[in-house]
DNA sequence: CTAGACAGGTCAGGAAACCT
DNA sequence: AGGTTTCCTGACCTGTCTAG
């Protein structure tokens, strides 16, 4: 079964794939028969579909002046329709032959891969960009064997044990960006194939439930992009940012929020964290307490404090950001702030530095909380008779300036050795 | 009267225990 | 067996209000 969209998509890809490859132009029957062979369906049904989405990536369009960010909506603009050769309207279809150039001027992104991928992820992750449809495609059909992520960071950097160099940064930017246009792209054919209605004659090509062609009473506009909100990418299912701590748990560097709880439960059953006389209540081990500052928690409560650990990998700095969040009565204060300060580096106190020793004078606030845990758990300190109490070894007392703290005191405590540069000022 | 802006409501997935 | 409970974000839908 293959959906309007996933063909548009498919499309998209070859023709990007295409210009890829250096040929300069594909018709709408190449499309048919290459596409047909690669998936193994009779498309011709589709032909008018595919032509459709022909248009919209290459027809009325072009790009005047390759966009150095190699942006791919270059292709829409219609400034360079004619000189991409547009298709006639009197061609059949299937016979329509479209200009890759629009595709391949807009160079096919084929941007730097952060060397911080694996060596053997760098051509998938290269394929992932040039084709990304084709490239889940692929994943789909190998998902039996679990390799690794192309997309994995080793651990020194996830958690941040070692500073995402400033140019990685900029290339994980960039990938992010790429990801997003990609989605636009989609979205744009996705539009291309719900307008390509047919014009007299009957599509004859509805698979799975009768597409309600009669639909036409609905509204318009909105209406029309009526794909319902089904899993898609947005919403639960964006893929949003992993604080270093929950990393160490859930093994992701970003995954989307319900993947998040998903892995979560299952690191809570692998480590029998379960109280046992009460099923809903979650034992907190060191790891876990890193994540919810709290030595135990209850399943509804466990979402709330996820919460401060997931964030959104894009900055919220188009269109409407503050729009409806924006309620900041003054009164509390505003928690993506603090949680974005709990990323950044911060100034080590004299002591601070002493107690770890390795000479480093910044650190983010949840690496320092792991030390010193990593401390306590080495030394054995923890009280036999109360987990929950500390009992300070001469280092710790040194650094604290007393004999025992509680483990929820860590944190706190340690933001007294923990300070910005303007405050340290 | 129509179109646009805006606000508020709904729904989506995921977990486990408990109640009907 | 099925509904309810908790919590999150954002797309989408519906209803209301305002301006032209």
């Amino acid at each position: 079964m293959l959906s309007d969209q996933e063909l548009a998509q498919y499309v998209e890809s070859l023709v990007q794939h295409t210009a890829a490859q250096g040929g300069t132009g594909i018709s709408a029957d190449a499309v048919v028969r290459q596409l047909g062979a690669q998936l193994g369906v009779d498309l011709s049904p589709k032909a008018q579909l595919i032509r459709s989405v022909l248009v919209a990536l290459l027809g009325p369009a072009a790009a005047p002046a390759p966009d150095p960010t190699g942006s791919r909506k270059d292709p829409f603009d219609p400034a360079t329709a004619a000189a991409a050769g547009g298709p006639r309207a009197e061609t059949p279809p299937q016979q329509m032959h479209f200009s890759t150039a629009a595709a391949s001027s807009a160079p096919a992104p084929s941007p730097a891969v952060p060397h911080f991928f694996p060596q053997q992820h760098q051509h998938q992750m290269q394929y992932f960009l040039s084709a990304p449809q084709q490239y889940q495609h692929q994943q789909q059909q190998q998902r039996a064997g679990a390799s690794p992520s192309p997309f994995d960071i080793p651990a020194s950097y996830r958690y941040g044990h070692q500073p995402l160099p400033q140019a990685d940064q900029a290339q994980l930017q960039r990938l992010v960006q790429l990801q997003h246009q990609q989605q636009q792209l989609a979205a744009a054919a996705r539009v291309a194939a719900a307008a390509a209605p047919t014009p007299g004659e009957s599509p004859r090509a509805p698979e799975p439930p009768p597409a309600p062609a009669p639909a036409a009473s609905k509204k318009n506009s909105s209406a029309s992009v009526g794909a319902k909100r089904k899993g898609g990418p947005g919403g639960l299912n964006k893929v949003c940012g992993v604080s270093p701590e929950l990393q160490a748990i859930v093994g992701e560097p970003a995954m989307a929020r319900t993947e998040i709880v998903k892995q979560l439960w299952a690191y809570i059953r692998r480590n029998n964290l379960q109280d046992p006389n009460n099923k809903r209540k979650i034992i907190c081990n060191d790891e876990l307490r890193l994540v919810f500052e709290t030595d135990s928690t209850d399943m509804f409560q466990m979402n709330k404090l996820l919460s401060k650990h997931i964030r959104p990998l894009e900055s919220k700095n188009d269109s409407k950001p503050e729009a409806k969040k924006l309620k900041p009565q003054g009164d509390e204060p505003i928690s993506s702030v603090e949680t974005d300060v709990n990323q950044l580096p911060l100034m080590v106190s004299d002591a601070l530095a002493t107690f770890f020793g390795t000479g480093e004078r910044e650190m983010v606030h949840s690496e320092a909380v792991k030390r010193v845990w990593d401390h306590i758990k080495s030394n054995d300190l923890e009280d036999p008779e109360n987990p929950t109490v500390i009992l300070c070894d001469s280092k710790l007392k040194q650094l604290f300036g007393r004999e025992s703290l509680t483990a929820h005191g860590v944190s706190e405590l340690l933001s007294d050795h923990l300070y910005t540069q303007s405050t340290n000022i």
